[in-house]
DNA sequence: CCATTTTGTTGTCAAATGATAATTGAATGC
DNA sequence: GCATTCAATTATCATTTGACAACAAAATGG
């Protein structure tokens, strides 16, 4: 197989994951969170804590805006801050209560969508899928 | 394996993709095109031609909005619009020669950083993740 | 100690995006 | 023929995002 067909497949692949990804987040993200607030509440409810150089780190995103974004979902009681005992420049980012709540509904609408979709697959081939994206994950998508 | 356990290794995968993908298109992306409109121009280099329908709904874009951006590329020479000859309310997108030429590149230096990262990989192994890719994108990604 | 680096904050600005409404011309169904 | 639907355009507006600069406080490395 030559890189050539190997990418063309990739990029179609990419955008049908963009797409699902999209959807879904249109059905589940709270009408006061912008998109990607959504998207750094995702990241703190997958993996907690963050500091913000993190935060900025992963999405590509000057510190600056960072800070912004996260100051307005405290703002909305969906995170907090918090210094970090061993390095005070850091701040240590959370859900709240609320926002982990938020984020629990959210993620149970998607949940709900994705066994729909998955609904006529049997336990063998979800198990398949499953290794198909770890193996993706670790191979292509570092 | 329950649909909790698949759903955040799929939540984990999809924030991988978007991550290679943004890296991938801030490289490739020419300086005068906007993420959006990046965005259609691969979608056009992958199937042509479309209409502004089908881009709006694709991107899950107003059909004005689509207009604007599809205006706004055709002003850059990068796509051309035609009636549709059998439905004379339809407009049909192309990428121009420039277009296409500047696809070319992008894709062609998104395609070398691809094969980079898979160097290691043999032949058998670069047959397994296409499949992966396949399988994941007929099942999961519809 | 002192210079430098790291981490974060705040403010500002232009550009990109999302959303809506009003309008046109072409097809479709009866 | 006529109402309705469809595809697209244009205009407008608020919001979101990206980018940059100036600043402050804490850590680090001599």
């Amino acid at each position: 197989m030559d890189n050539k067909a190997f990418f063309e497949k990739l990029t179609g692949f990419v955008a049908s994951v963009d797409r699902l990804r999209h959807e879904l987040d249109k059905q589940s993200r709270p009408g006061d969170v912008t998109p990607i607030q959504y998207g750094i509440l995702q990241h703190l409810a997958l993996e907690q804590p963050l500091t913000l150089s993190e935060i900025s780190d992963c999405f590509g995103m000057p510190l600056s805006n960072a800070s912004r974004e996260v100051r307005k979902l405290t703002e909305k009681g969906l995170c907090e801050k918090r210094d970090d005992e061993e390095d005070r420049r850091r701040q240590i980012i959370r859900l709240t209560a609320k926002g982990a709540q938020a984020m629990g509904e959210a993620f149970g609408q998607m949940e709900a969508r994705i066994a729909d979709r998955l609904e006529a697959e049997s336990e063998a081939e979800r198990e398949e899928l499953y290794r198909a994206m770890e193996l993706l994950h670790r191979k292509v998508f570092s």
